[in-house]
RNA sequence: GUCCCGUUCGUCUAGUCAGGUCAGGACACCGGGUUUUCAUCCCGGCAACAGGGGUUCGAAUCCCCUACGGGACGCCA
């Protein structure tokens, strides 16, 4: 079938597998396979610096966790490879040389000293900034110039200096734009590699992808992809933007505020089915309303034009729920038992403990209330605990730095995370066993307990990340967390001594 | 700040396109029942059309304005 369907899904392998990366997937699938079409996977690794392998193996893992299997990736090909963006250059160089050659892109050389200056000056002046067209101006010998003379330069897309881009988007109808407050977008960076906005439309275009179902957050660049689309001479799929998921207070879903990673819903127990079936109810009802259900319930008869469009709050209350129903309902006790066993009650994980509670153990029943707080979901406590004989600012202080610290870790290990507390001991000028007992009781709910480190290697990033993250709500909610001051002023510190955050 | 998108119970939503049933369901919460406790299960309750103007016999539904919320404004995606 030449006209079918083709969806895609396209991840940025630059970080851990995030939920709204699932929640696009799932109604891309859906989508899909109504209409008997495909799903495409494609990994979008054109940051060089911040892209990773062991990322985009998390993420393809996670979502086949989840059950939502591509029909062409690059784990299992297809006819429209490769299936990564670092391995298709060359068509996006062409493309480049295309749109130059047809006027509808140029290159410029602006410093990037140059371009933070204009930034700053525009801000001054309350402008919105953008670029201003000084490279534009370059005549065709300076080019050949500056090109040949090795001059770093990048690719923008030249945008019309008037006039409106009218789009048609599938939930929302007419949607226009002013050419004049569209930036001059880099289309390929100095390295050589292509931004996003290039790279998608390229990929489409060449993967026969007919249907882009992305979040709200592209809606604003889309006049540039039409104007690529335009360049290049290619017919524009249509487009269709969801909500984003929402934070309790409403913000976009982010790791600071609930857990995002799709991992941390493995870790805490919850069935996959269910975190489908949870996010099927995100935005979306099905025409019978019922709300058990699976992914080719959902499929079968999905409509996109069903899709609401304010954005929905992710209730781990109502995932709880959920998961407890299919739970009960779903599953025989055999199922359940076997579930429990295969998640962490395994010899596997089990052995992994043991080296570090036997020193502590004089008979077996001590084994399981040591370890409790490595199968919990989240450890219990009180404040007092918490706090200690450290001062109730200071908990939050360093809680809030060793979360930043915990973002940089690539590979979560007890010498990495060994590493990080030594650092923070040393540049904080606190010893490793004061900083540690605020940690202790964050994260394993008690003063005492197993080592910390090891038993932060099995519990792994995301859970931790959530204990830390609890742990300074409950100091906020006695007035003993960080105020908005004083969080900026850690920030400020800890972009000095520690270098930049990663968020 | 500029632009874009959005707005029905605290939360997820049905109803909006084709204007006319006490605005329906679910989570949470509260109360009652079953259960040795708890949970499950069952029953009941609380609770919303953001505001203001139009159009109309009639507006949650169509139009306009305002407010509020979110997003975008990177050699990130």
């Amino acid at each position: 079938m030449i006209n079918s369907v083709r969806t895609r899904i396209a991840p940025s392998p630059t970080g851990a597998p995030h939920v709204g990366t699932a929640y696009m997937a799932l109604f891309n699938f859906a989508f899909a396979k109504k209409h008997n079409g495909k799903m495409i996977l494609r990994i979008e690794d054109t940051d060089q610096s911040r892209s990773s392998k062991e990322s985009e193996e998390a993420i393809l893992s996670s979502l086949n966790w989840l059950g939502l299997q591509w029909d062409e990736g690059p784990d299992c090909g297809g006819d429209f490879g490769p299936y990564r963006q670092s391995e298709r250059l060359d068509l996006y160089k062409d493309s480049v040389q295309k749109l130059v050659d047809a006027g509808y892109a140029y290159p410029c050389f602006c410093t990037p000293e140059r371009l933070t200056e204009l930034r700053n000056e525009q801000l001054g002046n309350k402008e919105t900034p953008r670029y201003d067209g000084h490279c534009l101006n370059l005549t065709k010998e300076e080019i050949q110039q500056k090109i040949q003379a090795g001059e770093k330069h990048v690719y923008r897309l030249k945008i019309p200096n008037e006039g409106t881009c009218l789009f048609k988007d599938e939930l929302r109808g007419d949607v226009q734009f002013d050419w004049k407050q569209i930036d001059h977008q880099v289309i390929q960076k100095s390295d050589g590699f292509p931004t996003y906005h290039l790279a998608n439309v390229v990929d489409d275009h060449h993967m026969g992808i007919t249907h882009v179902i992305r979040g709200e957050e592209w809606i604003n660049s889309t006049p540039k992809h039409i104007l690529l689309y335009e360049g290049l001479g290619w017919k524009p799929p249509v487009f269709a933007h969801l909500p984003l998921l929402r934070n309790p207070d409403k913000s976009k879903l982010s790791k600071r505020k609930n857990p995002t990673s799709i991992d941390y819903y493995k870790d805490a127990g919850f069935l996959p089915e269910a975190v489908v079936n949870y996010l099927g109810m995100m935005g979306y009802t099905l025409p019978d309303q019922r709300e058990i259900f699976d992914l080719q319930e959902l499929s079968e008869s999905f409509e996109i034009k069903r899709m609401s469009l304010g954005g929905p709050i992710f209730d781990i209350a109502k995932l709880k729920w959920l998961n407890g129903r299919y739970l009960r309902e779903k599953l025989s006790q055999e199922d359940v038992l076997q579930k429990i066993i295969e998640w962490k009650a395994n010899p596997e994980f089990l052995s992994k403990i043991l080296p570090l509670a036997l020193n502590r153990l004089e008979t077996l029943s001590d084994f399981f209330p040591l370890s409790h707080f490595l199968l919990d979901d989240l450890p219990e406590y009180s404040l007092e605990k918490l706090i200690g004989k450290t001062e109730g600012l200071q908990v939050a202080k360093l809680l809030k730095i060793a979360e930043w610290e915990m973002e940089k870790i690539q590979k979560w290990n007890r010498d990495q995370i060994s590493a990080l507390f030594q650092k923070i001991s040393q540049l904080e000028d606190i010893k490793l066993k004061h900083l540690l007992a605020p940690f202790f009781v964050a994260i394993t709910g008690n003063s005492v307990s197993l080592p910390l480190f090891d038993s932060l290697e099995l519990l792994g990033p995301d859970l931790t990340r959530t204990r830390i993250r609890i742990a300074l709500e409950k100091l906020s909610a006695d007035g003993l967390g960080l105020s908005k001051k004083a969080l900026k002023k850690l920030e400020k510190d800890y972009a000095n001594q520690y270098g930049n955050r990663i968020d």
